[in-house]
DNA sequence: CGCAGATCGTTTGCACACAAACAAATGTGC
DNA sequence: GCACATTTGTTTGTGTGCAAACGATCTGCG
């Protein structure tokens, strides 16, 4: 009897709006919507490689990967995707015969320059609802989780 | 010259680390790791269908859709694949033809019983790395900006 | 030198996620 | 009652996201 009630009371207690993994993905929905208003010429990952190569300039693949938080699999659909566009160059590596290097082209460098305040602008709108304190306790306690 | 001193230094100031977006993308790649492996046997999409349903009974696919916050194309590819292992039924809907009403099936209120406790161990395992007061405070912030 | 293990890029398969367009059904206003 | 807008489910196309497996290459260790 026991066992049997605090089984159903354990999915009667279950509830969804309450779990972070619910919450934290209707909080990135929401500014994932911001993002593709103010910057619909590119997704999120696209520039995040843009602002890794900006700031650390050219990367293997799987580099870039590592510091974009992407796997190889990802990071290979998404480096493709703005080669198409032109916005970044990718040439093997010759001490490396394995390693493919990218790089930001003139293009992607200019688009960069353009965008880098908007990309701000979207992380300050995805944070308006919050008083300055409260911008720095979300970032802080979200890096600890991550 | 001043102009173009200020457009540099907006691309130099960005840092990705600090954006919101890549926090809260790696924030979810960690939580969405401890999912899999804890419950390997369901999505977090997939685990928050069954939860709705348990919770509200009988819903059709959009209105599943809205409370699970998912779109009407990304709905349905959940449900066919609970559909497809059988963890929920589907029936037209006699008052509304245009309605495709879901909901548990034996097995998926059996699985859902099962599951629900350890869902929940995947939120506290996911915030961990916290105290009591920093998760009710990421929560409701996070809540703030969803 | 030689080889076991690691790294790199790639492909495949599966699962979201959303925009756009569509047909069927329902609801509304006049 | 009837044109018109809305809702619902569906399909298509594009873009992540990760696991698994693979060949090519590199590295370290004996």
């Amino acid at each position: 009897m026991v066992t049997a009630a605090k089984l159903g009371q354990t999915a009667a207690l279950y509830r969804l709006d309450a779990q972070i993994g619910f919450i934290l993905r209707r909080a990135t929905q929401r500014h994932l919507a911001i993002f593709a208003d103010r910057i619909p010429e590119l997704t999120p990952q696209q520039l995040a490689v843009l602002a890794r190569l900006h700031e650390l300039g050219a990367l293997s693949q799987n580099q870039l990967g590592r510091e974009t938080a992407m796997d190889g699999a990802t990071v290979k659909g998404v480096v493709d995707r703005l080669l198409a566009r032109a916005l970044v160059v990718a040439e093997p590596d010759l001490r490396d015969r394995r390693r493919l290097v990218v790089r930001l082209s003139r293009e992607g460098r200019a688009l960069f320059d353009a965008l880098a305040e908007v990309g701000i602008a979207v992380s300050a709108e995805t944070l308006a609802p919050l008083d300055e304190d409260e911008r720095r306790t979300l970032l802080r306690l979200l890096e600890k989780i991550a």
